[in-house]
DNA sequence: CGGCAAGTTGAGCCAGGTCAACTCCGGTGG
DNA sequence: CCACCGGAGTTGACCTGGCTCAACTTGCCG
């Protein structure tokens, strides 16, 4: 029952996509860490436990999407961030203060790296370093623009931010013009802190405004891209386009 | 006019305090590095030009507090995130999307670190690379905590957060039991999305609540830890304590 | 084709935003 | 030493965006 580290890795993305991890590896390297690590398939809603957690802290993810929940004591949830294909969580000396849950959004497949085994590359491999080291940069700066995103941005504002960043993570070679939502609206409403009514209509709004078409529910085109942008960003005359229209109409009943 | 490292570094917090990047590193390392990096200090206010981040992308604080701000079209602000002593900021390959800018929030040493050095240090030397590798990644949670504060929390639980965040962050070794709040209150409202008076409002809660008393402005004693606790995870219980009295007066007055 | 989860729509309400007035305090100059 | 100033913080009154709750529609899966 001995593996070769083709038979589980040749068909994982995190090999077989250039860019990612293990592309950037030795045979030797991909070899050891192989064999000291193991894959599995999370279902959605199933988490992984705190226990493993401390003996494989760190985690690769090969598909799916795995979210960050944070849990008030009230029940109040909230996700503080994504997780996708080639991003590597990297939970060492995190697990003991109160940090929140890894759960999966949608079926997911990971990969836990062994400690040692990563460590080992990450000294001597500059390449895997670096991609490592660009992907652990653009997690923390991807949190930081959230967190400006929820601190002064309104409901509309929120979600268009939102587009762009989905537009932004998935892979570019996708359905041209589209954006793929990867979640459930559920899910996108404790990410951008508001009610699943608030998302619901917000897109509403977007879509009578003529600024997104649905093609289905998770998939969406954007037919005015800097309207868009500049809801994004906060600029009131775009948010108040339609509000104008209406102050339009009340002079008209006045006159 | 060849200055050895001794003369700029040794009085710096970054090589002098124990746990910070240059005292990790060997006499040679430290030497190289000091000779190619540049040492500032801004006043509150002021910013690192766009440009200068180009050339000097690797930041590295010796004192004081530097904000992340990133500027709204209409004009509201929102602090992103805040870095103090021994934070490394790497923006390589960050400053062509639209980020926020580096202002400091008071006068704050700074040392623009050569980012040739800089990444061969971290390719040779595994105490500096774990150092860095931890503080970015504590960077990275820090935000992703952030983020999960503003989501759902209510302001006064934001506030309650926010006091042991500082209380975490602030050198152990500082005044008995006291929390410092580094910036001013309009900082404060932008890093947590509210509003100055509302700010205001719930420092006035948990003064009246007999959960903190003021020393100065800037200085707090919490005089309630668990309820302070309690607040900051979102207890309902915690919360509604002065709202179950006004209830009861209510049934009085009604009987 | 029933049953359940996900998403949408509507009506009412409240936490916190907004605006304006006021206090407090450290610095400055006569 | 006091008068003055400007920036920071506080307080009060009012108003609204988005939360809440409840009913409804839609779509998926066995």
């Amino acid at each position: 029952m001995t593996f070769t580290p083709a038979s589980k890795c040749q068909k994982c993305s995190l090999y077989s996509e250039a860019g990612n991890f293990c592309d950037h590896l030795s045979n030797q390297e991909l070899q050891n860490l192989s064999s000291e690590s193991r894959t599995a398939t999370l279902k959605r809603g199933e988490t992984i436990a705190g226990e493993a957690l401390k003996t494989w802290p760190v985690v690769a993810i090969a598909s799916g999407v795995l979210s960050m929940q944070h849990l008030l004591e009230d029940g109040r949830k909230t996700i503080a961030a994504f997780f996708m294909q080639g991003d590597i969580i990297d939970l060492r000396g995190i697990s003991n203060r109160n940090r929140g849950h890894l759960i999966a959004l949608k079926n997911t497949d990971i990969c836990r790296l062994s400690p040692i085994a990563f460590e080992g590359i990450m000294l001597s491999n500059a390449g895997a370093q670096h991609m490592v080291w660009g992907n652990l940069r653009e997690q923390a700066y991807r949190a930081i623009d959230h967190s400006a995103d929820l601190a002064k941005k309104k409901a509309l504002e929120k979600l268009a931010s939102f587009i762009f960043e989905c537009r932004h993570r998935q892979i570019e070679f996708e359905i041209g013009g589209d954006v793929h939502i990867p979640v459930r609206r559920v899910d996108l409403a404790e990410y951008l802190g508001m009610q699943p009514e608030t998302v619901s209509r917000c897109f509403r709004i977007l879509e009578e405004r003529d600024i997104i078409d649905f093609v289905s529910i998770s998939q969406i085109k954007i037919r005015s891209v800097p309207v868009l942008r500049r809801i994004a960003n906060g600029e009131n005359t775009a948010v108040n386009v339609h509000q104008a229209e209406e102050d339009h109409f009340k002079v008209l009943s006045f006159g």
